[in-house]
RNA sequence: GGAAGGGUGCCAGAGCGGACGAAUGGAGCGGUCUUGAAAACCGUCGAGGGUUUGCGCCCUCCGUGGGUUCGAAUCCCACCCCUUCCGCCA
């Protein structure tokens, strides 16, 4: 959520910001409730006043056992009047508030304007994708020919986009969720969470899914309960309402969680594999920090996001976003792309995000500088440390052998019981 | 799911229609005393909003949302959450 004083001081700033992304906002209405909303509070506390200081002198007649009864007549209109004019003030402030967070955040100045996602740009890249000396199988045949990934009977299961994991596959998918929780909990200095994966609707608003991008989620029959999308939401409202101390910032969690997606409107696109599923496994990175520190630990967190990669020694670049590609919630970020042999591109692995304070105002989720100084609303940072799913899908397609088997990297093998490849096995 | 009890400031805890934004402890902060510290004593100590150049003034907030009343932390209704017991259960 933006800043409604902001936007009231700087409107045209606002709209030019909005503008770059894309996005036409409804600033005049914004501003016109907002105009609404102060003149009705005048009239209204005026009025709260004066009873009030009747009411004192209705008091203190009873009390001296006088007659009080012309001013509580008196009183009867007054009180109406009120009640009036808070129905009017609740009704201003719900549509202020709805419009408010439909609005989207501001792009940071550092962020290039765009139309579109090739305007996004490459910052840096490692490694160079390896050149096969056959043809490689993409990882859905791969999984199959290896029985560690079964697409036909989740089908039969639950449906499509879902898949099982199976031997070895299961096996490796557990070893990279650990291998990543261990790297960011004993190097990088973030404390595990294991977060609820279902949320209540504040929660969701917090963060920015609601009220915009409800149909992106699998809401609980009759609940106002939501699956996660992303650990990004349980994690980022640990503090939701809350005031930290400016000794407590910065803070980093690292948290696993199951990701369910419902994917609305992406029919057709990535059907196979394990690229865009209903459910997914994610290492997330959330930071909270404080202002003046945000763009310096969304340039660390990245690295910390990176070194997955690198460790596991899969091929990847790191993209800038232009304007055009940004989230709603978001001022920047950039997106780590791992090779995928079979889609013989770069494909998104980890999305790495400042959010500046749009989702720390949502969550109100503040700090102190100092004793006694005013709350600030602390910045939040969030990336994938990383997508598990598609982590494994890359990996065994880049780790592929000419037999069909599959090369544990190094780093994984003491998670895998010191095994050092995955052949094929008699299929179950 | 059933029954009972409860949600008040950073914490504990009183208040149950009129001087209550809230007693009293404790913690924290500032000070006196002390070589220093402790103790003791004094003071201070919530958030949001409106208005104002500023000092300030005003409004709102006692789980949430409604209602009754001239006036609500206090009464009524609904919902949420917590605790205990029972049932069910990994």
């Amino acid at each position: 959520m933006l800043d409604l004083r902001m936007i009231r001081q700087n409107p045209d700033k606002v709209r030019e910001g909005l503008a770059k992304k894309g996005e036409a906002a409804p600033i005049d209405e914004v501003l016109a409730l907002d105009e609404q909303r102060r003149s009705l509070l005048t009239e209204v506390e005026q009025l709260k006043a004066k009873r009030n200081e009747v009411s004192e002198e209705v008091a203190r007649l009873k009390r001296e056992k006088q007659d009080a009864q012309h001013l509580i007549e008196e009183m009867r209109v007054v009180s109406q009047r009120i009640k009036e004019l808070d129905d009017r003030v609740r009704e201003v402030e719900t549509k202020l508030q709805d419009l408010l967070l439909r609005i989207p955040n501001l792009p940071h100045e550092s962020v290039h304007v765009g139309t579109s996602e090739d305007d996004n740009l490459e910052i840096r890249r490692w490694e160079e994708p390896r050149q096969f000396a056959f043809e490689p199988k993409p990882h859905w045949d791969l999984g199959v020919d290896l029985d560690i990934i079964d697409f036909e009977r989740a089908a039969k299961v639950t449906g499509a986009r879902f898949y099982f994991l199976k031997g070895l596959g299961a096996r490796l998918e557990r070893a990279l969720i650990n291998f990543m929780l261990d790297l960011h909990i004993t190097e990088h200095g973030y404390t595990e969470v294991f977060p609820p994966f279902i949320v209540n609707a504040a929660s969701a608003t917090g963060t920015g899914q609601l009220p915009k991008f409800a149909e992106d989620m699998f809401k609980l029959e009759g609940m106002d309960y939501y699956l996660v999308p992303t650990a990004e939401v349980p994690v980022t409202n640990l503090y939701q309402d809350e005031i930290l101390n400016m000794e407590d910032l910065p803070i980093y969690h690292a948290a696993y969680s199951a990701c369910f997606r419902s994917e609305a409107g992406s029919h057709g696109r990535d059907t196979r594999g394990l690229v865009r599923v209903h459910q997914f496994n994610k290492v997330e990175l959330v930071k909270f920090v404080a202002p003046e520190t945000s763009y310096d630990e969304l340039e660390k967190l990245t690295g910390n996001a990176e070194e997955v990669l690198k460790r596991l020694g899969l091929p990847y670049r790191v993209v800038l976003m232009s304007t055009a590609d940004l989230g709603f919630s978001q001022s920047k970020k950039y997106d780590l792309e791992v090779w995928m042999p079979s889609y013989a591109r770069y494909v998104e692995i980890s999305s790495c995000s400042n959010f500046e304070d749009f989702q720390a105002r949502r969550a109100n989720i503040r700090f102190r500088r100092e004793k006694g100084a005013r709350p600030e609303f602390v910045h939040t940072l969030n990336g994938s440390g990383i997508a598990v799913g598609r982590c494994l899908a890359a990996l065994i397609e880049n780790y592929q052998q000419e037999d069909g088997s599959v090369v544990i990297p190094e780093v994984l093998r003491p998670y895998m019981g010191g095994l050092d490849r995955i052949a094929p096995a008699k299929k179950l």
